[in-house]
DNA sequence: ACAATTCTGTTGCAAAGGCAACAGTTTTTT
DNA sequence: AAAAAACTGTTGCCTTTGCAACAGAATTGT
């Protein structure tokens, strides 16, 4: 999530002055892009969200990142290391805006106001990445299913300042996200509410522990 | 790792003219740091190996990174969520460069080189943070003991431009790398030499597929 | 050079997690 | 409004993984 400075303002300067770049469009189930080696691209989600997916040869997806709103992605970031195909799909209607990274450095013809403040406010867009990041790894650190469930619980407890909040993608795709076989959740999900940890009605849950 | 500007001459002009910031060696299993909240402090490995460790309640050790010749750390990149400590121990002796986040975006008084080098690299020296957090988080979204383990010798294996490689740490910090039980990974490991995937002796691997 | 410690390699057993399959809901499409 | 598709919830079975324990090898400290 991009903080600490004007995004609209950014966006604004963007449209008015530089033609390297492009914003487009995408309905749900649409792939926004897919990670190709070279190429550089550097996105910004201006509205919906979206998940870069990546899908194996047994069959298995897994949910690498989920983005919302002003989230940054691209090949940029990413080394492609293995040979599975990484895709950005839209969870929703969304909007994204496109150019390649190469342009970030040297500077645009127009001399856009655009680039400019995007190599100011760069380190911090990717600090904020990084930040992500690392908080993903943690996730994926834990040993059991109880614990990364309860991990990502209490992200989202920490995120929205609440015990109960509504999960911001389906079970479905929670299961993917946390790189873990659905049946497997959905049984310590039960066994999470028989516990007493947690309170489940549909895709809101309340944490009843600490 | 950093790459694409001189690092030497960088640490020259920080040695220099930099009062901010200071330089200190550790000798093997140190403390070099640990995780704080809200210091930022911001750290380069400048020689020896290191690793971000975090110790849980159930008494299992993972570690989050591996570091190595000129790596970047610090909770500047750690938004630190849990309640479990993080720490960075050295592995052999090291010598690492020491400062704190702030004085990256105010200029030091007097003004030095160091600084200005620094936010000229930084977003460069961030993203080549990313990428390894990418790749870490490949690795860990691997379903099986197997994938992960193949996944991290072929990783090497490209590094390395060969298909015959030492691993960079013991077998038992591998397991804690990877996120699994060390006795259930050189399980796996026997099963991948008897069916022919690797050859092992010692810490040295050559990969047989492909 | 010896003692102490850590690391490797192995195994039996138990627990956890993945797989497959299916029924009932909900959501989306036409 | 009906049909199709996707998601939820559940379970039995079986494989994978973790745990505990130990012996031998290697490394480190004194």
């Amino acid at each position: 999530m991009i903080t600490n400075f004007d995004i609209n303002t950014f966006i604004y300067n963007f449209e008015k002055s530089c033609q390297k770049a492009h914003r487009k469009t995408f309905s749900k189930n649409e792939v926004i892009t897919s990670y190709i080696e070279k190429r550089n691209q550097f996105c910004i989600l201006l509205s919906g969200n979206a998940d870069l997916v990546r899908y194996d040869l047994n069959g298995n997806r897994t949910i690498i990142e989920h983005f919302s709103k002003y989230d940054i992605f691209g090949e940029v970031f990413y080394t492609i290391t293995t040979n599975n195909e990484l895709l950005v799909e839209a969870r929703k209607k969304s909007e994204v805006l496109f150019y390649s990274y190469d342009n970030i450095k040297q500077k645009c013809n127009s001399n856009c106001k655009f680039h400019q403040i995007l190599s100011q406010e760069l380190p911090e867009l990717i600090l904020s990445k990084v930040t992500d990041l690392n908080t993903r790894i943690e996730l994926l650190t834990q040993r059991s299913i109880r614990d990364k469930i309860l991990s990502y619980f209490t992200l989202v407890s920490t995120r929205n300042l609440s015990k109960s909040f509504s999960l911001p993608f389906s079970l479905t795709d929670l299961a993917d996200y946390l790189s873990i076989d659905r049946s497997a959740m959905m049984r310590e999900l039960k066994l999470l509410k028989e516990d007493g940890f947690i309170e489940k009605i549909g895709n809101r849950i309340t944490l009843l522990y600490k």
